[in-house]
DNA sequence: TCAAAAGTGTTATCCTTACACCCATGT
DNA sequence: ACATGGGTGTAAGGATAACACTTTTGA
């Protein structure tokens, strides 16, 4: 894992003493081939990250630097995520304070590979209930279970419906609906229920990978999920999936990458009509023949639009005078 | 301005030597009658902030923390804003960097006075194009003007075509609707134009301050700009409006807290219905009798909403499968 | 009686959803 | 022929927007 980066750290505080150290973190995603991935750092499961330091240029420039650096993988579109600094923080020592500063970026997965220490995971070796494209994943189910056991475990009657109501709300119990944005309250959900592997629970009551899915380093895996519930929420209002896209592509491809992203089917006819009536693409005239069937137009992101719409999206009933 | 804050943070750089400084800052906002309010700091209108000290639990704490010791109030809602790192950024040094963690606050001006440097001052005193409630103010029509002046200068076509666009989404140019998220957007584009004070411009274009706005310390009118756009966007699709409301208020009091947050009015039948479909309120039984004409139920903020309604707002053609 | 604000009704329009169906190609 | 994916049609239901209108109070 990182190592040049984990040894200028320390250079660095042990230079400075007690000090706040701030550092930059990315959640750097692709699509390739309709499997959501997130780029990660050595065997431990760690996102790229390292110190910012007085010859960044700025926080964007930093990022950039040390993604670049660590992973080989120059990134495209960056939008910051969270700050946020840890006291519960695996290894935090009490006079030293680190703050992080956390960064979603989409790109592709380019033929020429990443450095040997870095690999595109899915975001559902993390997640393993995220993933509802085939219907609702074996994993919800016993997850449900242990958080109704969890609930029920709460002190004062308030308590435990207060717990039985997150819950409900988070995994969709009791006739709600999934919704796929609250990956991050889910997360959250299940570190207090002492149900993923960093809440440090008792091993007993550990469950598998296949369910509990892969621990990351330190709080890494919270803010894969605060970039994957931003991602999910975002694709919703602004045409972002496109920064995932090849140059030229058809609509199933367009389609999947936003299922898998949503991780969730979505209707076929209807996703077509929102794009086409949103004028997000236009037609290449090439066609796509390695369909399978009918050959497919090819079309491409009309780069435009990011200009042209300032996107009303008003939902408030203004008036007219 | 803040001095205890100053002189703190300049010990804590002198002790570290070069390094980085970590800064906490607020964009405390209230709407008393009407009118959207930012809390400001001494004389030169700073917001209020403090550096980020080991002492502190958290960053949330130790915004409260500053806050409150600074102004005398204390915070209700808070939600983190941006991070960001200057160079540019006015008194900068080379050899000590500057992160500012910013945070939207939302509370009620209570009646116990702030501390004897805080004042409350209008939103769009910073921003007199902001203000829309009652037509497009003269602001508006003068910084078009200077916009398209300000387009035309640019060095090459391309160039001038890219400025004219910006100004015309931002500021509503040819037919166009006005937008009010674009707070920020507008600040920036003002801010690149030099008709904006904090852009250290030539004074023989300097516009007066009921055009232009009054300037803030260092970049805090960016962020103050950040915090509005945030909240506009917000209104639309979370309940957060109620943060800023008395316990119990009638329809009008809520309308015109939404409108003076917007920067515009909105329709009162289509606005009641709104709210009443979403189930935000319930009577609390009274009715308020000062109100000038008929007499107005009171209503109250349905507190469980907020657990209730993990909020659907979908937009993507889901599939039944 | 009039001004002022509260509150209701009604319509046209657009967007979303669901589902049925036809089209073009390879095997 | 038929499987596979590409692509179109359409009708029901809900949300939004616009605006006309009635109700209840104080002055």
């Amino acid at each position: 894992m990182h190592d040049q980066a984990t040894r200028l750290r320390k250079t660095i505080t042990a230079r400075k003493g007690r000090g706040i150290d701030v550092d930059l973190i990315a959640v750097v995603t692709a699509v390739p081939d309709g499997e959501p991935c997130v780029l990660t750092q050595g065997q431990r499961d760690a996102l790229p990250s390292g110190p910012f330091e007085l010859s960044h240029r700025s926080l964007q420039s930093g990022l950039r630097d040390w993604v670049e650096q660590q992973t080989g993988h120059p990134l495209g579109y960056i939008e910051q995520l969270y700050t946020f600094a840890d006291r519960d923080r695996v290894g935090a020592r009490r006079e030293q304070r680190n703050i992080s500063i956390s960064y979603l970026a989409l790109t592709r997965r380019e033929a020429n590979a990443v450095s040997r220490e870095s690999h595109w995971k899915s975001w559902y070796a993390y997640f393993p209930w995220e993933d509802h494209r085939s219907g609702a994943p074996e994993a919800v189910k016993i997850l449900r279970r242990r958080l109704i056991a969890w609930a029920k475990g709460a002190s004062s009657v308030a308590a435990r419906r207060e717990r039985r109501q997150r819950a409900a709300i988070a995994f969709a119990f009791d006739d709600r609906a999934w919704n796929e944005d609250l990956t991050l309250q889910r997360y959250e959900l299940l570190f207090e229920a002492g149900l993923v592997e960093e809440a440090g629970g008792d091993p007993s009551t550990t469950l598998p990978a296949t369910v509990s899915g892969k621990a990351m380093v330190s709080d890494h895996r919270r803010i894969l999920a605060t970039g994957i519930a931003r991602l999910r929420a975002k694709i919703k209002y602004r045409p972002v999936v496109f920064e995932l896209m090849r140059p030229s592509f058809t609509f199933l491809h367009l389609q999947q990458t936003v299922e898998a992203l949503a991780g969730r089917l979505i209707n076929k006819p209807n996703f077509r009509r929102l794009v086409e009536q949103q004028e997000l693409v236009e037609e290449t005239g090439e066609t796509a023949l390695d369909t399978g069937g009918r050959p497919a137009k090819l079309y491409r992101f009309r780069r435009n639009v990011l200009d042209d719409r300032a996107i009303a999206g008003t939902k408030l009933p203004l008036s007219r005078a």
